[in-house]
RNA sequence: CGCGAGGUGGAGCAGUUGGCAGCUCGUCGGGCUCAUAACCCGAAGGUCGUAGGUUCGAGUCCUACCUUCGCAACCA
């Protein structure tokens, strides 16, 4: 069995984790669903970067021991993935045990290598903030977050080596493709490689929540080398019991957020070319989740957490919405607007709608079982038959390359034109003219085309997919997995749907639905 | 100053290698009754940011400009 390896980010608990995060996850999670349907061996890591300055002084605003805060954001974001229905293997904090030690080792075996020496950090400080700035990140030349003064400082601290590998870093650009989207590799090689890069600064000695350098414990591991290699750590990489790792490592596809594409295209693969360990085959970047009045922060009172929207309207319809509206190499735009009114109209409407229709007329007219596949076929029929096998096609191939939102509109393409089908075949008036061969023929299609559909969304759509499933009383496995649904006429004699249809979905009044949401979002 | 991504009917977006400009929503008109006042059909509406150029032919290639957004080195 072929094994895939999917990681996110570990996310940086410096506040609570809003719909952006979410939405990485759920990619990660959408990716493994369907490669464990086509029958891959996955594995799915998350976690939590739990060091560094700012944890350090957001703990100490709460009077908080920085151990004890981190271990309350790892509750909270394993309690929203598990609302979420992430079906995350592992989670690594870069607090456990099993990740410092190696971190430590890593660090010496750089060191002992050459690939770390010991300079000097200048930064323009703030002293209140505790924090070092660029020149370029000051405003009027102050302190971004407070205000005040800056001035220049020095401190000792251990450097990678970055331009020993830069040579061999623009090798792999140029022979793989494993940047997706390619214009972020474009932007990595005019900004960092071409103008020569610099060295990364890998300790600190300015505070200390971090892991120690064990042969200068004044030092601490400064994030990104801390970060990073969480990703092997946690599948047990230079330890005793490396299973997990010879068998995934490298990973499939690592997803991360344009904003530390930087750090996982240029130093991550340089520091597992130091390490001498094969690159993961693929770096997946995405974009923001945006708001109408440009990104989200606390101070614009415009930030979005998931929990808003699963509770009201469920998990499934914040997944879609996710899946559907934010295309993953640009941008995209959340508004309440567009949320309720997708929810309506594809969920309810199109989708709700034909699997209640379907149901009713199965119950109507055939006492609720299925009419088996009877082979009549008029044009429409095979129209519909061929349109169908199309989709699948589409969209298994818009997966594969990771096209979310095109995948679930080929989806949708499909739930239409079954719609339309409908119409074509108008089965009441089969019914009243004892046309009883095409009416099978045409009910038959509609409970097919939605086994498709309900099958093509286990991924994007668990909970929702398998009530279709469960409606159109399809309950065998193998009517269920991907490769059923190239086929047209495996629906067994005596299916049984549902007696009365329960809706997917119930439409939502638009402008009060809009308010709720506005109004959650300003708390 | 540099780098990257956009600017397409009222709104939000698609447009692979250049060949009659598409989709969803909205608007207007019609049809149907199986269904969650859902579904189906039809119509109106675009000089594809601006100005040049290449070509038999450009939203699609080239040049310049205008404009929006993001990145800009240790910031998850």
């Amino acid at each position: 069995m072929d094994k895939y390896y999917i990681t996110t980010p570990i996310y940086y608990p410096s506040g609570k984790f809003h719909i952006g995060t979410a939405y990485t996850t759920v990619v990660a999670d959408t990716i493994k669903r369907y490669k464990t349907l086509r029958g891959y061996d996955t594995y799915l890591l998350t976690g939590a970067d739990e060091h560094g300055q700012k944890i350090q002084t957001v703990a100490q605003n709460k009077g908080m021991e920085p151990q004890k805060y981190v271990d309350e954001m790892a509750k909270l974001a394993k309690e929203l993935w598990t609302k979420m229905e992430i079906k995350y293997d592992d989670f690594i904090r870069t607090t456990d045990e099993r990740h410092c030690k190696i971190v430590q080792a890593i660090f010496e075996k750089f060191l002992a290598q050459g690939d770390i020496y010991k300079g000097a950090y200048e930064g323009m400080y703030c002293v209140p903030c505790e924090t070092y700035f660029t020149k370029t990140q000051l405003v009027d030349g102050k302190c971004p977050d407070c205000g005040r003064e800056v001035k220049l400082m020095k401190e000792e601290a251990y450097f990678f080596n970055m331009k020993k590998y830069a040579d061999r870093l623009l090798k792999l650009y140029e022979e793989t493709d494993f940047i997706t989207p390619e214009f972020r590799k474009t932007e990595m090689i005019n900004n960092f490689i071409k103008p020569g890069l610099e060295d990364l600064c890998i300790t600190r000695t300015s505070f200390d929540w971090g892991i120690k350098v064990n042969t200068d414990p004044s030092h601490v591991i400064y994030v990104w080398l801390d970060a990073l290699t969480n990703y092997i750590t946690a599948l047990g990489y230079m330890t005793d019991d490396d299973t997990l790792f010879k068998k995934y490592w490298p990973a499939d596809v690592q997803i991360i957020g344009k904003d530390i594409a930087r750090f996982h295209l240029i130093y991550w693969p340089i520091f597992l070319m130091a390490l001498n360990l094969p690159l993961p085959k693929k770096i997946l970047v995405h974009n923001w989740i945006m708001m109408k009045d440009g990104k989200m922060s606390k101070s614009k009172g415009n930030v979005v957490y998931p929990e808003l929207l699963i509770d009201r309207y469920g998990l499934d319809a914040l997944r879609y919405f996710l899946l559907r509206e934010m295309p993953v190499v640009q941008d995209g735009i959340f508004s309440p607007e567009e949320f309720v009114e997708r929810f309506n109209f594809d969920l309810c409407n199109d989708l709700g709608n034909l699997l209640n229709r379907t149901v009713s007329m199965v119950n109507k007219y055939f006492g609720g079982i299925a009419p088996v596949y009877n082979g009549h076929k008029n044009e429409v029929d095979s129209e519909l038959e061929e349109f169908a096998k199309t989709q699948v096609e589409k969209t298994e191939n818009l997966i594969e390359k990771f096209e979310f939102a095109s995948a679930l509109q080929e989806i949708w393409l499909l739930i239409a034109r079954t719609n339309k089908y409908i119409d074509e075949t108008t089965p009441w008036t089969l019914e009243k003219n004892v046309e009883k061969e095409k009416l099978q023929a045409a009910i038959y299609h509609l409970i097919e085309n939605l086994r498709k559909v309900g099958i093509m969304l286990i991924p994007f759509m668990p909970e929702t997919a398998n009530n279709i499933l469960r409606q159109i009383g399809i309950n065998s496995e193998d009517l269920k997995n991907w490769e059923s649904i190239y086929d047209y006429n495996l629906i067994p004699e005596g299916t049984k749907v549902i007696e009365k249809g329960e809706p997917l979905f119930m439409r939502l009044e638009v402008e009060k639905e809009v308010e709720y949401i506005k109004e959650g979002m300003k708390q």
